[in-house]
DNA sequence: ATTAGCACTCGAAGGCTAAGAGTGCCAACA
DNA sequence: TGTTGGCACTCTTAGCCTTCGAGTGCTAAT
C-alpha cells in the first residue's frame, strides 16, 4: 500500500518536527516548514487521511498529530534521509575507538559507553560468544605453594588464575599436570570435563592434593564464562532527559528493565542475532519485551572476530532521532568490525591506527 | 549541648516515622506511637523547642515536622537503635558473598550490585589500590608470530596479554626477553620505565622488532591500571523508587553525577579514605559534592588485602533508613575483610566457605 | 509541668472560567 | 477535482477561587 508523494512529504516533515519538539504538530506548522506551496487547510485534509490510514494519531481532538509506530516505520523505511556523519564526527569516533581497544569485556563496556555518549541515549552492548575450547595450558611455577594457570582459548583470549595452595608441590608435579592437561583437556567443550576425566588425570599425575580438580574447575569456569551472551547497559540516566520519561513511573519501569542485563539477553536470544541487516530499528510494539513496547531500539551488529558477534544499540522513546542514531551506530559498528573482525589486522601490541573511511558512511562534502 | 531524654525519644520516634512514610509527622502521630504517656499538646511544646534548636523544620506552618540534617545527625549518633541483621539476612549475605569471589575488578562490581540489592539504594564501590610493581614476568611462546605476556604483580594479581606479531620471532628471543625483563623491570614503579631502559633492553636482547617496547608498554599499562582509585556505581535506577526523586530534574541531576564514577573518585580522594571508623554516615550538606548536598551517603570500608582499601557505600535521600543500611553495609564489609583482608586465608582455588558470624553484627536472638 | 480548647495558617484538591491551539467541514474558487 | 479561506467547535491548559482539613501556637485551667 503506497501513498501519494505529498503525503509522504507531509509525514516526513511531521516526524522530523515531532522528533525535534516532542510536541504534537499542527497543520499550520507543517504548511510553513514542509515547503509544499499549499495552505494549512490542504494539509489538514491530508492529515485526516494519514490519520485514517493509521500513520498518525491525535492525543485529543484539538491537538496536532503525532506519529503512530506505523508512521515511524514508514518514516524509517522510506522517508528518512540517510544521514551522513560529518567528517569531524567520524574522526571523533575513530579517535575514540583507537583509544579504547583493550580487553574484550572491558571493550564492550567502553563501546557501550561510547555509543551512549554519541547518541545521548542509554546504550546496550551485547556479545554472542561462540562456544570456545582450550587451545593450550601453561602452568607457571612460582613457589612451593603457588602457581599460575594460564589458558589460551580457541578464540585467542587468554585467561589466568593465581592459585595458592595450603600444601606444597614441586615443580615436577606442575610440569606433569601441564602436560596431562594439554593432552586431555584441550579442544573439548566444558561438558566433556567429567569427574571421571579429572580423577584419571589425578591418578596419572600422582596428584593426591586435588590440584587437577582445581585446574579443571578453573577451566570449566573459563569455558562457561566464554560462551553464551553477555550484555552491558550504560547511560540509563540519559533517559531522564527525554520529555517522555518525565513521568517517574515510566522511567523507573524502563530503567529497571534495562538495568538487569539478563532480561535483554533473554529477549535478544529471540532473534536479535539472526538478522543480518546492518542496522535494525525496532519501533514501539515491534519490540518483544513488554517493557519496551513504547520505546524504540536501534541496533547495529558487528563482527568481533573468532565467530563472535557483537551488537551495539541504543534505547530511547519512539520519538527518536532515527536517522542520526542509525548513522552513528552504523559507523561505530563498521569501525569495530574493521578493527576486530575476521578481515582485520590481528590484534597486536603495535599501534595500528587505521582510519576507517567508508564513503558510504562519512559525508565528505 | 545535650537535650532531655524525652526530647530524644520524640526526635527518635519522629525520624523513624518519617523514614517510613516520607510525610511530615504531626504531634498527634507522635503522641500515639512514641509510647510516652503524654498528650499531643505536650508533644507540640517539645516539637517547638526541637525546632528552635535546629533539629526539625516545617515545610510550611501547618504541616508536621521533618528532621533537618542536624536532626538526622543526632539520630544517627545517639538515638538510632543499632539494628542487627536477622540470621536469615546474614546467611543470605554470606551465601551470596561466597558465590561471588572472583576477579578483583569483577568483584567490585559484584559487591556493589549486592549492596544495592540489599539496601535498595544505588551503591558505589571504590577501591584505592596501593601502587604495585611487577614481581615476575613470563613469556609463553606460542608460535613464530604469537606469544603471551604473563605478569605477576606485587599485590598477587596476574595479568596477561596475547601478542600477535606481523613478523616472526624464535623461542630463544622470547626467552632472552623474559630473562631481561625479570632482571630489569621487576620491582620498579611505572615511571621508572624510561625509553632509555627500553632501548637498552632491546639492544641487550638483539631485538630489532620493537618487542621490548610492546612488553614494556603492556607493563606500564598494567601498573598504571593497578594504582589509584577505581569506582563503580550500580543500581542508579533504584533512586527513582524514592518519593524524593519523583521530581525528574532532581533525579536526573543526581544520576548524572553518579553515573560518572570520575566525580565520585575526585570527591572520595578528599578524605573519604582517611577516616578509620567502620561505617560512616554523611548527611546532606555534610557531603562535599554539591550534587549530594541533599542526599545522604553511608559508607563502610574494608580491607582488600595487599595494602588496598575498599569502600562500599550507598546513596539515598537524607530520609534514609540509616540503621538498616548501616547494619547491612557493616556486615558486608566485615565479610569482605575476612575473605580478602590481611588476616584472611590466601585466595585459593580451593573452596573456602568460611561463615562469618560476628556476634556484634548478627542478631542471634 | 501538663493539658484541653480554640483560633489561625497554609497547602491540597476540586470546580470554574478564559484563552488558545487545532480541528473538521463547508462553500467558494481555479 | 483539488485547493483554499472561513468559521464553529472541541478540548486542553493555566489561572483563580473556594473549600477542607491537618497541624500549629497560644492561652487558660488543672
Amino acid at each position: 500500500m503506497s501513498i501519494s508523494e505529498r503525503k509522504k512529504k507531509i509525514l516526513g516533515a511531521l516526524v522530523d518536527e515531532y522528533i525535534k519538539t516532542a510536541e504534537p504538530v499542527g497543520s499550520k506548522a507543517i504548511a510553513s516548514i514542509s515547503g509544499l506551496g499549499c495552505s494549512s487547510a490542504t494539509i489538514r485534509n491530508e492529515l485526516a487521511e494519514l490519520t485514517a490510514l493509521g500513520y498518525l494519531e491525535q492525543p485529543h481532538t484539538s491537538a496536532g498529530r503525532i506519529p503512530t509506530p506505523a508512521g515511524y516505520r514508514m518514516y524509517v523505511n522510506e522517508l528518512m534521509e540517510k544521514q551522513k556523519l560529518s567528517l569531524e564526527e567520524a574522526e571523533d569516533i575513530n579517535r575514540r575507538l583507537n583509544e579504547k581497544l583493550t580487553q574484550l569485556d572491558e571493550q564492550m563496556r567502553d563501546v557501550g559507553k561510547l555509543a551512549s555518549q554519541l547518541t545521548d541515549y542509554p546504550a546496550l552492548a551485547l556479545a554472542a560468544y561462540a562456544p570456545a575450547t582450550i587451545k593450550r595450558f601453561d602452568l607457571i611455577y612460582i613457589d612451593a605453594n603457588t602457581f599460575i594457570i594460564v589458558v589460551m582459548l580457541s578464540n585467542n583470549t587468554v585467561k589466568n588464575k593465581l592459585v595458592n595452595l595450603p600444601v606444597s608441590v614441586d615443580q615436577q608435579m606442575i610440569q606433569k599436570l601441564a602436560t596431562l592437561f594439554n593432552a586431555n583437556f584441550t579442544g573439548i567443550s566444558s561438558d566433556k570435563i567429567t569427574p571421571l576425566l579429572i580423577s584419571s588425570t589425578e591418578r596419572a599425575a600422582g596428584d593426591t592434593m586435588g590440584l587437577a580438580a582445581v585446574i579443571a574447575s578453573f577451566t570449566m569456569e573459563t569455558l562457561e564464562s566464554q560462551q553464551g551472551v553477555e550484555a552491558y547497559i550504560t547511560g540509563e540516566n540519559r533517559l531522564l532527559s527525554q520529555p517522555e520519561f518525565r513521568d517517574p513511573d515510566k522511567a523507573h519501569k524502563l530503567m529497571n528493565y534495562l538495568s538487569d542485563g539478563g532480561h535483554i539477553i533473554a529477549d535478544a536470544e529471540n532473534g536479535l542475532f539472526d538478522d543480518e541487516s546492518e542496522v535494525r530499528v525496532l519501533i514501539g510494539p515491534e519490540n518483544i519485551a513488554e517493557e519496551l513496547k513504547d520505546s524504540s531500539v536501534v541496533i547495529a551488529s558487528y563482527d568481533m572476530g573468532d565467530n563472535t558477534k557483537g551488537l551495539i544499540g541504543v534505547v530511547g522513546p519512539t520519538r527518536m532521532d532515527y536517522s542520526a542514531v542509525a548513522a552513528k551506530l552504523s559507523f561505530l559498528a563498521a569501525g569495530l568490525s574493521k578493527r576486530l573482525g575476521a578481515g582485520a589486522a590481528p590484534p597486536s601490541g603495535m599501534h595500528n591506527k587505521l582510519i576507517i573511511k567508508g564513503d558510504d558512511i562519512i559525508d565528505e562534502q
